[in-house]
DNA sequence: TGGCTCCGCTATGAAAATAGTAGCGATTAG
DNA sequence: CTAATCGCTACTATTTTCATAGCGGAGCCA
């Protein structure tokens, strides 16, 4: 599938809008997860797929792909894939994504018994 | 299909950590743009499924029961659907990602010519 | 009562995305 | 050459999502 782009149509918006173009990316499966595990050091793309469960490679690497035309993600020669600093902005807005987690897990798990 | 929940193994990740059980639910098609839509004022069904483009009942009651497992969403009688108070704290953290969207924006439309 | 309208929600079959396994060609090192 | 690892792809099975139609219930009003 084509990565979605700002400026263009995508999956459930035909607006152009950033935010959805955005969605429609961060909304696929492994995208969130890939940039999360990219937090760190740079990784090769096995070792992301070991970080990542063992996901499918073919999915895997349709959302690499995806990422590195949108500019998230960087690919250096010998040094397996990392974040861009436009990534690293993205992966900072999860910061408050993984204290949310805690909080969530603090209000949920409680009522489960 | 069942509702991630912090402490359960869930798709891509049996350690139940809570970020994982939140990626999950969240990398959901659907999950992060129903979020976004009901920012503001509730919203019936039908009106939020206009507001998602028209997006499959069949995916938005099933997003929309996850969502509502989980804690996030409400739904009051009479009132349609709403965002929890948690719900809305986790909107919150789409702040900095709808202002990350612009610049996204900024620096890929440039790119394309 | 009967006929509207809107509500949340479901059934069904088709289309698309994802999963799982295997393996390619290229590169690097001994 | 051999072996190991790299990024990446082919192929088929399964799961998810899509798209259309429609259900039963609640409110409203003549």
């Amino acid at each position: 599938m084509a990565a979605p782009t700002p400026g263009q149509p995508v999956r459930g918006s035909t607006t152009g809008r950033p935010i959805m173009a955005l969605l429609d990316l961060l909304g696929r499966r492994w995208s969130l997860r890939v940039i999360w595990e990219l937090r760190g050091e740079a990784l090769s793309s096995r070792a992301l797929r070991e970080a990542c469960d063992d996901v499918s490679p073919t999915v895997l690497q349709a959302r690499l792909t995806e990422l590195r035309e949108a500019g998230l993600v960087l690919l250096g020669r010998g040094e397996g894939y990392s974040l861009s600093p436009l990534g690293r902005e993205l992966l900072e807005t999860f910061g408050p994504l993984h204290a949310f987690a805690e909080r969530w897990a603090a209000e949920t798990l409680p009522e489960q018994g």
